[in-house]
DNA sequence: ATGGCATATCCTATATGA
């Protein structure tokens, strides 16, 4: 089973390149970011047609966060992050496909920092690290997938320099990353090549591309239920090398089968 | 300290992103 997770920037202007990626590494499960539409903009008939069905939730404009299932239809669980009533912003959507919950993320970007767009990223962190205390407490597979706007450590990014000032890399940012990772959550990514310089976003400027001057901040994140499983993760970098490329190239995780539970095994 | 680029929209300009 592969699951991924892809901000796409535009799901209007980066379908041609959803529906390349879909075709080529067919993942079974797909948690979008920054839709930057509304509802009835998204492509609901075309990805039915590549094979897959959907949820989503749009937005005008801004944010917007979508599940797709190959072959199937995800089943919605919830649609916000609770805590705030007064949050408007789609950013937050959870499914269960076949026996797994998934929740695809956006977490705010924050910058510029401090001010009110840092406290509100620290807020909804705070509110993502409460709701996802409540998801431990229930024993089934879970996957927390999203642009979490964090570099994690420096090891997360070719170089620090230019970022010290910047939302993504403040103590704040990643002491709640960390603190979200205690509850017994793993970062696929990073448990899988603990060694290696992953990025998963280059931004449009001074060529960070061509550079390889990368972060990394789309992590999968799994519960206990699932770690043993993880059999190998990725990025699909050739994504981001296309024309008219998102910022963000597709990060993916496989995972093995369930084991089969002792004692049930059937007599030969 | 600024800007480089890309996306979306109330589109010869502005807001947002990371």
């Amino acid at each position: 089973m592969k699951i991924a997770t892809f901000n796409v920037n535009g799901i209007a202007s980066r379908l041609p390149h959803l529906l390349l990626w879909l075709e080529k590494e067919a993942p079974d499960v797909v948690c979008l970011q920054e839709l930057k539409g509304i509802d009835k903009a998204f492509p609901a008939a075309t990805l039915r047609k590549a094979g897959y069905g959907a949820i989503w939730r749009g937005q005008q404009s801004w944010n917007g966060v979508a599940i797709l299932a190959r072959g199937a239809d995800p089943i919605e669980v919830r649609r916000d992050l609770p805590g705030d009533p007064s949050d408007d912003h789609s950013r937050y959507l959870e499914a269960t496909v076949g026996d797994v919950l998934i929740a695809s993320l956006y977490l705010p970007n924050g910058n510029p920092q401090p001010g009110p767009k840092f406290a509100y990223k620290l807020k909804w962190f705070d509110r993502l690290i409460e709701h996802a205390q409540s998801l431990r407490a229930a024993p089934r597979p879970t996957i927390l997938a999203g642009d979490f706007n964090v570099v994690p450590t420096d090891f997360d990014i070719y170089n620090t320099r230019s970022w010290k000032k910047d939302a993504l890399l403040q103590p704040q940012s990643r002491e709640r990353y960390r603190r979200l990772l205690e509850q017994g959550w793993t970062d696929a990514l990073r448990a899988k090549r603990p060694e290696q310089a992953i990025y998963t976003f280059w931004d449009y400027f001074r060529q960070h591309w061509e550079r390889n001057a990368g972060l990394r901040i789309d992590p999968l994140l799994l519960s206990d239920e699932l770690a043993p499983r993880l059999a190998n993760a990725g990025v699909d970098t050739w994504v981001r090398g296309l024309e008219k490329a998102s910022d963000h190239a597709p990060a993916w995780i496989t995972l093995d089968a369930p084991r089969k539970k002792a004692g049930r095994r059937p007599r030969t």
